[in-house]
DNA sequence: GTCTATAAGAAGATAGAC
DNA sequence: GTCTATCTTCTTATAGAC
């Protein structure tokens, strides 16, 4: 531990290489993110760059855990807030979440030379089914409070939930617009509400 | 019109490297498919595929329609069906998908070369749309006949199904399994019963 | 029309000077 | 540790023989 802040205003090497290799995951994504790329954007040179890092998977393995240990961070905060289980789920729904750029966990998981590895999926794959299990156990306490319905089961109202944020992206991209996400969360709150 | 069945034992050379693209655009994706896997799939040489088509994304995008008319007709066959709004949406949301093979219309949203150029992102877009304005009009359907309570808003429960429908696709991926998209359809199917 | 050979370019990584 | 030059390989496309 060097004690040097995370921050926006000073930052190492390393982590701006970092920060820009999430943000460019996120947009062109994998395959479309080359080395020079993340160099120009993180304001580094090639050497900089290689001597830190093995090569632009190694980079992309940092980027990816540090995306979803936000992304893990920030439902949890939604999801373990003040008010009802229905409450907190709406609120998770209405997260900021720059749609168009793409979900920071999700977006990897397109990529095909991710999901063939096993290092840069894995962590992909266990911030999704870690989300999903945080989500029924919101669930679960909302039916144990008569919130809910006893009919949907815990685990598949999870999944729809999770599908339609984390992968409210696409349509959005379709679309080129929020509109269809924002919806589609809208929409999910109504039937809660009717749940 | 030449008369020659478009089938899956007599299919000419254009038919034949278009059939290609679109499993290729399925999986490796845009990016990740080369003209000369492209051939090889579609087992011709790259004469042929270039004598016919300018190029690689000449060659998608004659795919890209083809998919997304596909995908279009599934759709409509499933909504245009017997029964009640809600039956028609439950088996428009069991339907064989392939899952883990990604969305024939979904997948290209996400590539970041097809999102930059108009003329392959259009028809996805275009596609994407219709669906939503067509799930809509069921539910509002379904409203009028009393199937469903007076607060869902056709359009945001439309796009909300879409979402699970078209993108559950990214969860199972993350997860290597069909499953997260199962549970969620089941999770909306039964959001839907006790609306 | 279909094949083989090959060119032009970028992506990803390395070498070696400083 | 950081920079510049270079190398290899892959991708996309073209040329020209047949």
């Amino acid at each position: 531990m060097t004690g040097v802040a995370i921050g926006t205003t000073r930052r190492r090497g390393p982590e701006r290489l970092v920060r820009s290799t999430e943000e460019l995951l996120r947009d062109p994504g994998y395959v479309g993110t080359s080395p020079e790329a993340i160099q120009a954007h993180a304001r580094a040179g090639q050497g900089g760059m290689y001597h830190r890092f093995a090569g632009k998977s190694d980079l992309a393995l940092a980027a990816i855990r540090r995306s979803a240990e936000q992304v893990r961070a920030e439902a949890e905060a939604a999801l373990s807030g003040k008010g009802t289980a229905r409450d907190r789920i709406a609120a998770y729904l209405s997260r900021e979440r720059d749609i168009l750029r793409g979900c920071p966990a999700g977006r990897p998981a397109q990529d095909p030379e991710i999901v063939a590895g096993a290092e840069l999926w894995q962590p992909v794959h266990e911030t999704f089914g870690r989300l999903r299990e945080r989500l029924a156990a919101v669930v679960t306490e909302g039916k144990a409070h008569g919130e809910f319905a006893s009919k949907p089961d815990p685990a598949h109202l999870a999944a729809s939930i999770a599908a339609v944020v984390q992968n409210g992206y696409v349509p959005a991209r379709a679309a080129g617009s929020v509109e269809p996400f924002d919806r589609a969360a809208e929409g999910v709150r109504e039937l809660l509400q009717t749940a």
